[in-house]
DNA sequence: CTGAAAGCGCTTACAG
DNA sequence: CTGAAAGCGCTTACAG
């Protein structure tokens, strides 16, 4: 019955560094940032007088005034995709040593997104990261009249609008079609998965059209619907529905690739790659395990994250970006074991 | 060469909707405190105009007096068992329509989390969550000294101390010896991970014992030392080296008991669950697909992050709780294809 | 280079 | 039931 509970939560405020040291607390204040005009050995005292009582300014207070909140907003959806739980904590990681702490909007369905982030602008972030789902037009344009530009990680926005980092796909979809024509394969086809999502259509469309330069006939396309396992066990099972059944085949990812093979292999009794050959993109841990060793179009995982951290701090800083889509060339193809070189020996 | 770039961050204030309403700002703050006292029908005046000119109270400024924050920090790290990317987003969602935000503190090694939860705890967290990893003692009592309390998800604090919800990990384990035991298995085997989770020494425990209890030698350890494929993967490859060949094995978890299967067969050789049955723990969907349809014991997941939810509420409303370490039964016991019933036909 | 004052957007005693 | 005032912990013109 007796609910308060006293904790102490006596913060250490600039009030008690300023009367500890006999100073002003706007002197005291002066301190912390390194443009202000201070003496040296002032500022000195404070730092550490700060550091010894375990002074630390306090944000909200902060971005009261300043209306810079160093919180970056981070929205995702889903997760079907084993790609993003490791972005997500480098990405966390490097931003905090930035100096920016992460803030999560997730829904489970991508149509719940918006409440999600409704609720989190209420802190006014700095800026919105968005992960491995999409926002509509409507919610992107909430959060830049909320003063928080949005960074779309990965896959890119529908309307083409915000700011981007994301890999070349288109470049890697040509690369995972050479790969196959170089080894001869003749028949092609591309195991699609959400066709809103830039990567899916990117790397079909480098992979369709450098197909037909060289020429082949256009790939046949298989729509999983979305990037999953689920949705690629269930594509691959459709294999057969195809006027002609494949020789190599590119999915749109790993995670979609690993339950494909798993449909041709267990559901239809096609070996992989004996029969057809399959490559996937984004080379997860998982694509290397024994059970799968998955040929795949690697992404530049370090660059990309660098780039993101990058942008977050010129963004933050509210400077100028001239440039809002960052395309990283796409990491190499990683040969395992699911391509088989099928050009007649001579 | 032109920096400052004109972003309208004019927020809506309490000031704004006093002034289009003709009220003080004390009254429209009223309004939106369902305990304070103010007439019903100024209340509505005031929820009313605030939705028509979309204003939301600034959280900093109400921190700032009311010392509570509305956000929960999560600590994650490593992230190597696909089963926390879920309970991640999920509980995220959950926790956001209950009004409480998450901010993340993340580190690619557990060492390194320190300075992530300082980080952190500068935006005065209501309460943390800790995830996938071990918060040491000092850093927990940092935490609770900035007025955060601690809840440690699934696998409790190595000391004991701080607010826990976990399944009843040691039940887990006499259900997998049971079934075992039950099947006809004689010699039985666990594969260890952190020895420093509670999770792992739990279901340890309650396995051996059990096995113990009912008659059996106790179960040879093989330590894989984390909870991770290739960890997993490296045990299985080490089952020679047991002076007995165990019929049935429980891993800590899913992702270890999928490395230690793929050892087993692709490296050594050893059929499962021909040669020998292996049971996971945690129900992950990976151990519903088709290359490995494992046993296991599920996990509570709904009812453990329920109860998270309910003791984050608990918790950031400062209400005194009664039991600081929650425990769900386990999950059913899902018969897969990894146990092999032995028993003699009569 | 430093200090006194104003103010960020709120909430909460205190009067009325 | 409502309003004027004080104050949360800071930063930032403005004087000096």
């Amino acid at each position: 019955m007796t609910h308060p509970k006293p904790i102490s939560r006596t913060r250490v405020t600039v009030k008690d560094l300023a009367r500890d040291l006999g100073m002003s607390v706007s002197t005291v204040s002066r301190a912390f940032y390194p443009e202000a005009v201070i003496a040296a050995d002032t500022r000195k005292a404070v730092l550490d007088h700060a550091a010894k009582i375990g002074y630390r300014p306090n944000p909200f207070a902060q971005s009261l005034i300043t209306k810079k909140t160093k919180i970056a907003g981070m929205v995702v959806s889903g997760l079907t995709n084993p790609f993003y739980p490791e972005v997500m904590t480098r990405l966390t990681a490097l931003l905090q040593q930035a100096g920016v702490n992460l803030m999560l909007a997730a829904a489970e369905q991508p149509e719940k997104i918006d409440e999600a982030v409704e609720l989190l602008l209420t802190y006014q972030p700095d800026l919105m990261i968005v992960l491995a789902t999409n926002l509509d037009s409507r919610a992107r344009e909430k959060c830049e009249a909320a003063g928080a530009p949005v960074i779309f990680f990965n896959r890119l926005s529908a309307d083409g609008l915000g700011y981007g980092v994301s890999c070349d796909n288109v470049e890697g979809g040509r690369m995972a079609a050479d790969h196959l024509i170089d080894r001869g394969h003749r028949s092609l086809a591309y195991v699609s998965a959400f066709p809103g999502a830039s990567t899916n259509v990117e790397r079909q469309r480098g992979f369709c059209d450098r197909a037909v330069a060289r020429g082949l006939p256009p790939p046949q396309i298989i729509d999983a619907g979305v990037f999953s396992y689920e949705a690629g066990y269930a594509a691959g099972l459709r294999l057969r529905e195809l006027p002609q059944q494949p020789d190599g085949v590119l999915c749109a990812n790993d995670i979609v690739a690993i339950g494909f093979i798993e449909a041709l292999q267990e559901g239809l009794g096609i070996s992989v790659p004996a029969d057809v050959s399959v490559i996937g993109y984004d080379d997860i841990a998982m694509a290397g395990w024994p059970s799968h060793r998955l040929t795949t179009v690697a992404q530049p995982l370090d660059e990309m994250m660098a780039a993101t951290v990058a942008l977050a701090r010129e963004l933050a800083a509210e400077r100028q970006i001239p440039q809002r889509v960052l395309r990283i060339p796409p990491g190499p193809l990683v040969e395992r074991r699911t391509v088989r070189d099928r050009r007649v020996q001579t």
